[in-house]
DNA sequence: GACCGCTGCGTACTGTCGTACATATGACCT
DNA sequence: AGGTCATATGTACGACAGTACGCAGCGGTC
């Protein structure tokens, strides 16, 4: 890892060629936020998960918030573009009540990690505007996904039983298993 | 408001008999998380809120996770004993259906304050050990109270879709309407 | 009516924050 | 090769946070 051998135990740190850093940057926030919560997320915090001085966040960032808005972007940009592809693979309306379980599960199973962002998403839009549009894209995006399935109305229904679901049953000490929310999904949409 | 004359435009305020101080600083927390967020409630906020020096907050309380306990706590089992009471009110399926609907409707209209609250809780309750047990009981009384009209599988999923649909139609930049909401949970529930 | 202790009040201390800024360095162009 | 400029770095500064603590005044008890 250490290029020069050593002679950086506490002195000046060398300098570092280190282009796409303002990528890295924002992956580092999002993990911040995902860890410690948007309260946490400082500049120095951010630095150090991402081993950068502290200088380099105002080089790159104009404030905290274009930092914040940046990450949530991508972090609903990613999202979205998973529920989306799942849903545009599903051949029939069948596939596409499986796949809707799929992604519940998945997210249930792999950690709280994306229901914790979502959920400070939701918060940071609820007072900052310039998130708003964050969430209204994705929202918007997981509707017409389910759009390729299911009408207008039923798509907006599911969106929200989904969302109720995933939060429930990751607040809950006993988390709704697969089979549970396969009733839920299906009671909904048979 | 003033008992003394005056003499307290800059000087040393006159000492005041305060019963109860303690209570109405847990409720100008509330004001304040609801306001301004969780990551805004300072010591010297809520004193501001409450009219009272900033001395008074580590009289009343050991440590800023107190307050916060207590008002979540306090917050929580008002909105349950509502939902509770609604629910207990209704002598049949049919009526209890309304009540949730209108319980949904009620909160949607009646401005964000209660689903702010609720989500500042969620994320606070994810970092903090000591609100899951503020959570958990929360969503317990809710599943009894719809336990009364319904069977526990059914209470668990309109729990989680009241959530969902709360949720959903607080973020839109387009609520939706009471008969929206109608159509959804008619939907799940005949 | 005297005292005692609970309650109210002001303020100081220490740490961390966002942000600004002066300086250093090396990658790329010519 | 040499110059230039985007990038990288360390540090300073003012604001504001949580918390601690000493003193003051009043209610209730004897």
């Amino acid at each position: 890892m250490s290029r020069s051998t050593t002679a950086h135990s506490a002195g000046r740190r060398p300098r570092r060629h280190d282009p796409g850093r303002r990528d890295r940057l924002i992956d580092a926030a999002l993990g911040v936020i995902a860890e410690h919560g948007v309260a946490a997320t400082t500049h120095r915090e951010i630095a150090r998960a991402a081993d950068v001085p502290l200088g380099s966040m105002t080089y790159h960032f104009a404030s905290l918030d274009e930092i914040l808005a940046e990450a949530f972007t991508r972090h609903a940009d990613a999202v979205a573009t998973v529920f989306d592809q799942r849903l545009r693979a599903a051949p029939d309306r069948e596939s596409a009540i499986e796949a809707v379980i799929a992604v519940i599960s998945d997210q249930l199973l792999g950690g709280e990690r994306d229901l914790i962002l979502a959920v400070e998403l939701y918060l940071a839009a609820a007072r900052k505007p310039a998130l708003r549009a964050v969430t209204q894209a994705w929202m918007q995006r997981s509707r017409r996904a389910l759009e390729y399935h299911f009408d207008p109305t039923t798509a907006r229904e599911v969106d929200a039983l989904i969302e109720g679901l995933v939060l429930h049953s990751a607040l809950s000490t006993e988390p709704m298993t697969p089979e549970q929310i396969r009733h839920a999904i299906h009671r909904y949409l048979n």
